[in-house]
RNA sequence: GCUUCUGUAGUUUAAUGGUAAAACAGAUCAUUCGUAAUGAUCCGUUGUCAGUUCGAUUCUGACCAGAAGCUCCA
């Protein structure tokens, strides 16, 4: 007999070689009917595991990460199984669960169409009907090389296993057997319902030189009502959509003869760019001692070669002239660091100096491959709130920490701190060609950025090969309506670029030393900020973000001058309003400042002339009543300064 | 760059191998109105370039642009 601690630590004897199904049927039939997965000790497994030994376990069901994972794993399979019976000559390849759902990948002749995807999800339909149980085997290589000697996919998949001397595991439902380690459900006919979502291309193991594959996305839950308020929940996402409601409200658009990648802020995106822009220099020089520099647009090529640019990221670049046939050639820059590093290079440091902050509200061009572009998030031409500290080694620990803070603030004022989470983006020590330096100094710079975060308790994943090619770096990552994550702010260690360029200080014993750089932005890029604002607050900005806060409204010419009276009080307070004195009624002129979603509008009409007030209507409490004109300025003014977020 | 899809007025949407429709927006006129749409009149369009055709917005191709995904993202 074998002790097993359940959940909440109750205590019970099996027969040694239970599997974790027997278990969850023995504690209950709705438990063992809502099973997806396994967990003994930190180990997922799969529900048919024998336990051997003593140990904890938990039963996953799909109320648990893991179980929604095992519970989509296997509806990928379904669907794998499904697409084999239509589509005879279709070869599968992999099929794992993701974010909100899975997906399987085919080589197919002829891509799948929106039509294919109705039978696919018919035949399902039969499938789960049929009620397929999943078996698991295992089998030496040899066999199961021999089992998948018609998918060269899969083989590829066993040679890699073989090599570490496992031995391979394969699911089996119906007359469909796949590759795969699981975990499973024990049977198809827990899929109740499910949706194929779309289908696009993609590349085997993500490598764009090899075969183009067709991949089919799906979601599936264990009840329709689930799947419906999924999929409900998704359209709701989109309809904040910045590409759409920065649009609507007039805070960007683009122009097919100006180019792809290259969006046009309008006066609100405009005004919204410079609210933030202006709040960011401010507290960059007044509360962490930065100092502003601004450098060019474009450098000689020189300049790249010697950072390193050139070779690792002239693709990247918009490069002016022609390098054949021109003397000089130029490029618009894609970062800032050599410009701002020949900005210390122009003097002398002592160590007295150390730290140097330099910040730039710097516009970069990158050119972004065509299908990469996305509404203000992935851009051709950007600005981002840059700047380097060059430091002494004994000083960056602080600094790292102040330019983590310094995020922090601005990502607590603009409302996002509880939307972002913290990526620790290492190297690859695996693909050197694409870094500089040596693995000593990149085990030092990680080792040096470990430290700090860790004292710092801050939580954080970790990713290889996401590092800049110069240094790991701590992003600050933030998800878009759609799921997909980008960085949004960056803080970068780098022990290399100083050698690179030479850039030196004089220490205290009179020696010429290298500093420490870290490249880091505050707020990030401007344009990819705005899109995640409009999406947060669904164009509905916070007052202090409002590039219009207050609009007058006058009821009839009659309200004229008592109403720009009022507008000149506003103004005189710092908040930005305008006044609507068309010959329009009232509903009318309310109703497009609320579509606008202006926060305040003021309603004047002989009433409040005579009053000497103003009627408040907010665009999300509606109808406030009325209060004297100096109650109002005062109220606006402090929600503008104190930077409420309601 | 790759896969799939899309492109009709400023916007949203309709229709068609044979003169392209509506709403909103805009302009003009009238209306001076109390918390989400006053009325009338006018204005304006098939992304671009080729091809097929007597005739193309419709079919085909290329290009341009947009969407989702892949790849990429210093």
């Amino acid at each position: 007999m074998i002790k097993i601690t359940l959940k909440g630590g109750t205590v019970k004897e099996y027969e040694a070689g239970v599997t974790a199904a027997e278990v969850a049927k023995d504690l209950g039939a709705g438990l063992y009917k809502a099973a997806c997965a396994a967990k003994i000790g930190n180990k997922l497994v799969d529900l048919r595991t024998p336990i051997t030994e003593d140990c904890e376990l938990a039963i996953l069901t799909f109320d648990d990460d893991e179980g929604k994972r095992a519970f989509w794993h296997t509806a990928s399979h379904l669907m794998a199984q499904a697409v084999q019976n239509l589509f005879p000559a279709a070869q599968c390849t992999i099929g794992p669960a993701v974010d909100g759902g899975f997906f399987y990948d085919f080589a197919v002749e002829k891509p799948f169409t929106a039509e294919d995807l109705v039978k696919i999800e018919a035949e399902m339909k039969r499938i789960v009907k049929e009620g397929a149980e999943l078996t698991r085997f295992e089998l030496e290589p040899a066999e199961a090389l021999e089992l998948m000697k018609n998918n060269k996919f899969k083989t590829e998949l066993i040679n890699e296993h073989a090599g570490k001397g496992e031995k391979i595991s394969f699911f089996k439902q119906g007359d469909f057997t796949d590759l795969c380690a699981g975990p499973h459900l024990p049977d198809v006919s827990r899929i109740k319902a499910f949706k194929l979502t779309s289908t696009t291309g993609a590349y085997w193991r993500g490598d764009s030189t090899r075969d183009n594959l067709c991949r089919i996305y799906g979601t599936a839950f264990p009840k329709a009502s689930e799947l419906d308020a999924y999929l409900e929940a998704v359209e709701e996402a989109k309809k904040r959509d910045h590409n759409k409601i920065g649009r609507e409200l007039h805070y960007f658009c683009t122009a097919d003869v100006i180019g792809q990648g290259l969006p046009l802020l309008m006066p609100k995106g405009a005004k919204l760019f410079q609210i933030l822009n202006r709040y960011v220099q401010d507290k960059e020089e007044n509360e962490y001692g930065y100092v502003m520099t601004r450098t060019p647009l474009m450098a000689k090529s020189d300049l790249y070669k010697i950072s390193g640019h050139w070779d690792h990221y002239k693709d990247g670049m918009f490069v002016l002239g022609d390098e054949e046939k021109d003397k000089e050639v130029y490029a618009l820059r894609p970062m800032t660091c050599p410009f701002q590093y020949n900005v210390y290079l122009s003097e002398m440091h002592s160590y007295r100096d150390l730290p140097m902050r330099y910040g730039e509200t710097s516009t970069l061009f990158r050119n972004e491959a065509s299908g990469e572009m996305h509404g203000l998030i992935r851009v051709r031409q950007f600005t981002i709130s840059e700047g380097h500290l060059i430091l002494r080694p004994d000083q960056l620990e602080q600094e790292f920490k102040n330019c983590v803070r310094l995020i922090q603030e601005i990502m607590t004022d603009i409302g996002l701190i509880n939307d972002i989470s913290y990526r620790f983006s290492k190297w690859d020590p695996n693909d050197t060609e694409k870094y500089i330096g040596t693995a000593d100094m990149w085990n030092e710079a990680e080792g040096l950025m470990r430290n700090i975060l860790d004292d710092m308790n801050m939580k954080y994943i970790e990713e290889i090969g996401e590092a800049a090619f110069y240094g790991p770096k701590l992003d600050v990552q933030m998800k878009n309506v759609h799921g997909k994550e980008d960085t949004l702010c960056t803080v970068q260690i780098d022990l290399m670029l100083a050698r690179q360029f030479d850039m030196t200080y004089v220490a205290q014993d009179g020696t010429k030393q290298y500093p420490y750089i870290i490249h880091r932005t505050s707020l990030g890029c401007y344009e990819r900020t705005i899109a995640l604002l409009l999406e947060k607050y669904a164009g509905a900005m916070p007052m202090w973000l409002s590039p219009e806060q207050v609009r007058v409204l006058p009821i009839g010419d009659a309200q004229s001058e008592y109403a720009n009276g009022v507008l000149a009080k506003l103004k005189k307070a710092g908040i930005r309003c305008t006044i609507d004195e068309r010959r329009e009624k009232i509903g009318y002129k309310i109703r497009e400042a609320q579509m606008e979603k202006i926060p305040y509008m003021l309603v004047i009409g002989d009433k409040e002339v005579e009053a000497l007030s103003v009627a408040v209507r907010s665009r999300s409490a509606g109808d406030k009543g009325t209060m004297s004109i100096d109650e109002f300025v005062s109220l606006a003014k402090k929600e503008n300064d104190e930077k409420t977020l309601a």
